[in-house]
DNA sequence: AATGGAAAGTTATGTAATAACATTATTGAA
DNA sequence: TTCAATAATGTTATTACATAACTTTCCATT
């Protein structure tokens, strides 16, 4: 990821912004498509335009994908223009769908270790964790 | 995960198998659908075939999907009946698409001990790290 | 042999993501 | 300002991944 792709402060585009912004209003990942329908009323039509949002609001550190959801959320840091760290991990739960995104120093040590000790360079990474949150269990 | 379908010594049923061997003869994960291109000469027709398969192979601990990937690799610890570790972890190798399974104590306490801290009940665990192995850099 | 449950087969459909190409907006330098 | 370059958008079609619903076959046990 670039300097200038982290910069918070740029400019959303339309459908960037109509994107981001259910993203911001749902309590929960959303899927491509279940974005799409709720934008159906602004006037969006086509998987793509959602996708293409999707991707550049990724590359902005503004929203996060879960792998194992195919979903998408918004990063816990989308505002306040902080400097993302490096490795991310959620806890979702299976129960509420609540995704609680967070970032442990002892997990990244840990992995950047391994990595070291086995001659592995980390690009990108996906921490995911499924259960029951504290509200739900 | 129950104890039988922990057992490592089930009779797998003729797709269980077939699938099994295709997997176990790549050196890279596999999707089901290429999978499924690998055993057309053995009369297999459908995705579903594959996909019942795979499920059972999860269940029974002989394989491992790969969330980020939608691809499918055996488990290291498929022959030898081994007792399976809780948590695993993936590196993938982005350049030749080898894949390192590992199990390690300080990634699995850290995540164990955050899930308590925030009140989480851990049932499953994706944590896949892409990049490139030490043959590839 | 009868039967009950698991596995397999088959067709159709649902969901996720991208290809390819045409058009419109924005930007930034001459 | 004008024009070229770049980014974004719109649109249609297609590919990839996964499951629903239902039928038939297989096989262990009675």
């Amino acid at each position: 990821m670039t300097q200038a792709a982290q910069a918070h402060d740029l400019k959303l585009t339309k459908n960037q912004h109509l994107v981001l912004s259910v993203l911001e209003s749902s309590r929960q990942p959303l899927s491509a498509y279940s974005i799409l329908d709720r934008l159906r009323g602004h006037g969006l039509k086509a998987p793509l335009q959602v996708y293409r949002a999707l991707e550049k609001l990724l590359e902005a550190g503004r929203v996060h994908r879960l792998e194992s959801m195919n979903a998408f959320v918004v990063c816990c840091h989308s505002r306040h223009g902080q400097i993302h760290p490096r490795i991310t991990a959620f806890e979702i739960c299976e129960s509420c769908g609540k995704v609680n995104e967070f970032h442990d120093e002892k997990v990244e040590s840990a992995l950047i270790q391994h990595a070291r000790s086995s001659g592995f360079k980390i690009r990108a990474s996906a921490i995911e964790v499924h259960g029951l949150c504290a509200d739900c269990h």
